[in-house]
DNA sequence: TTGTAGGCGTTATCAT
DNA sequence: ATGATAACGCCTACAA
């Protein structure tokens, strides 16, 4: 338990390359041309200035520099919350791709909370980030006048919205909802349900679509009954499924929005006394790191979070120097077979 | 599919203070505090100017301010990876925190490469961040010289160092870790064994001597055999799991050092043929949500995540304030008990 | 190769 | 209550 009154850095100010340009003796312009390499500086003077910049702890002023060139190499990051398990990997691709050309990332959550999200936006906007990517938000449609008015480059992860400066990195969803439901109908599938997230969000509509595709070409009925909607969370999913199963058609399995909705299906059909994928067959979306480790191991999607992370920040990077770019960027999900997927009771053996 | 290019955009500067001074007939400074709500101006005059700025969609310029006032109000987090759930829980409370507080927050991953940690921490420098807090670093060490030189405040979360302007926020490791080993002992179980982390990280050591701590009160022998190390994620639990179980001493529990490695570790007993918890009882350290909806669920430790970032930041910012502080924060870890631990087979029933 | 001067968008200190 | 002016730390013509 240690105690530390510190006032005495509060007077603390940097060296700056004035005092770096009185130590050298020569003018503060030569002194910003030796840091930054110009080949307009003798071998000499530029040796001589970055030594006694190392010796100082001499560190450029990002923000000086950034009010007079005008570009603070910097964006920001809006989340709905850090938290959530498919965000964090994709800011982590995000953050990734800055480190490799020189930016730097502001992150905060917006909390799926409107008001929230638009005063982030306009922080980003005070510190005049270059651009903006947004994960997983709802709101896109708050982006748009905001944007016009900022006129920052956005781009969008998982959502989509039309727009000069948007652009968008997107799951296939429809493909791989269509996929993983072919999975469930090749194994003698028939009453196949779907447990949606209760929001509006893009993906949730377009993985229903690949649902329906999928039935629809394999010549299955579409019972609207065996369509039930969570939150997209664990929360959700529980409740929907007690409905679920109290109607009149059972399922034989469930196609759930994603990971996380799909880990509290199967728990409460554990709770019901129900076996997966003996009595049901589970899917997910996602791929979170855990799936494997579920009991059943979860068959699901994996989505390449990372990459999608680095795309987004690809994209953007074009967008704020002025590139024509293509949108949206669609990346593909990859089936993952494991064992929360059997063929239903009836038909097997 | 769409194409766009948008150089345009790249000429295009947004509206300043003397804009709106040369539209409102008055001086750049007669804005300046309208802005600010200065009393020092009429009713009228800041009305006046602020339907104007609204109408411009005027945004301060929070780096030339930042220029000027010498505040940022800006801090950096540095992580190993933000794709750690622990660590982005934490970094939910930080960023939460410093929403109420007016500050934005710029993010970093490490990767655990000392190299990178260093230029993060000079980046940040160079942005002229107020404060940095750094989680579940092992480099702690790597801190002292640098911020010494650079002389901002830093936290460390769940690490530690002495220093003049560092403080950090722990967990009570010894005692949480003393804790779920009593739990053990009391459901009977002797042959304890610890899966510790590979890296020298303190919480490693405290958990560790938590554990030892138990053993010894409860009069049971301490058998070095018992101890094996992973290397703090899934993948190094496995193989741990079958060095420790080809030795003499078969354990009938295991004390993890978190919940990963508890993941990994009951999967790798599933595989050689064991029940949790009939066989052998296995306990976490974490709680992430998942735990809950492991088979069996896990018996843990819950750490509050979210809280420690918010008690992180405000240490912070007290730092920052200049203000005395107190370190180390010590937060405690309460004992969730589910199913994943039982009686040991030789004294069960 | 180096220096001088001006300005980036604010705030702060004087006056008025 | 408002205006003029000078910083803040850096970059970049333009001059020398």
């Amino acid at each position: 338990m240690q105690t530390c009154a510190n006032l005495p850095r509060l007077i603390h100010k940097p060296t700056s390359i004035k005092d770096i340009a009185r130590i050298a003796n020569v003018s503060s312009s030569t002194v910003s041309r030796a840091l930054q390499n110009s080949p307009l500086i003798s071998r000499d003077t530029a040796e001589k200035i970055q030594t006694i910049a190392k010796q100082s702890g001499y560190r450029v002023s990002a923000i000086a520099r950034g009010l007079v060139t005008q570009r603070t190499k910097s964006i920001g990051v809006v989340v709905t919350t850090i938290a959530d398990p498919f965000v964090s990997e994709v800011v982590d691709g995000i953050e990734d791709a800055c480190n490799h050309h020189g930016y730097s990332v502001f992150l905060a959550n917006s909390n799926a909370d409107p008001d929230r999200e638009t005063k982030v936006v306009h922080s980003f906007s005070e510190r005049r980030v270059e651009g903006i990517v947004v994960t997983s938000s709802r709101v896109g449609a708050l982006y748009l006048p905001l944007l016009s008015e900022m006129r920052i480059p956005i781009v969008l992860v998982n959502n989509q919205h039309p727009g000069e400066f948007v652009n968008s990195v997107l799951i296939e969803n429809v493909k791989a909802s269509a996929d993983v439901t072919n999975h469930l109908i090749q194994l003698g599938h028939k009453r196949i349900a779907y447990l949606g997230d209760r929001y509006g969000y893009q993906s949730d509509t377009e993985r229903f679509a690949g649902y329906r595709q999928a039935m629809e070409r394999a010549g299955l009925p579409f019972v609207p009954e065996l369509v039930v909607h969570g939150d997209g969370k664990c929360e959700g999913a529980g409740p929907a499924i007690d409905v679920l199963l109290h109607r009149n058609t059972r399922p034989s399995a469930i196609v759930c929005y994603n990971d996380m909705t799909a880990f509290a299906a199967i728990r409460q059909l554990h709770a019901l006394g129900l076996c997966v994928p003996e009595d049901v067959s589970v899917v997910g979306f996602d791929d979170l790191f855990i799936a494997t480790y579920m009991e059943p191991p979860l068959t699901t999607l994996k989505q390449p979070r990372r990459l999608m992370g680095k795309l987004a920040m690809e994209s953007l990077l074009r967008l704020i120097s002025g590139e024509s770019t293509e949108s949206p960027i669609r990346v593909p999900a990859e089936l993952i077979i494991r064992a929360s997927t059997a063929p239903p009771r009836e038909t097997a053996a």
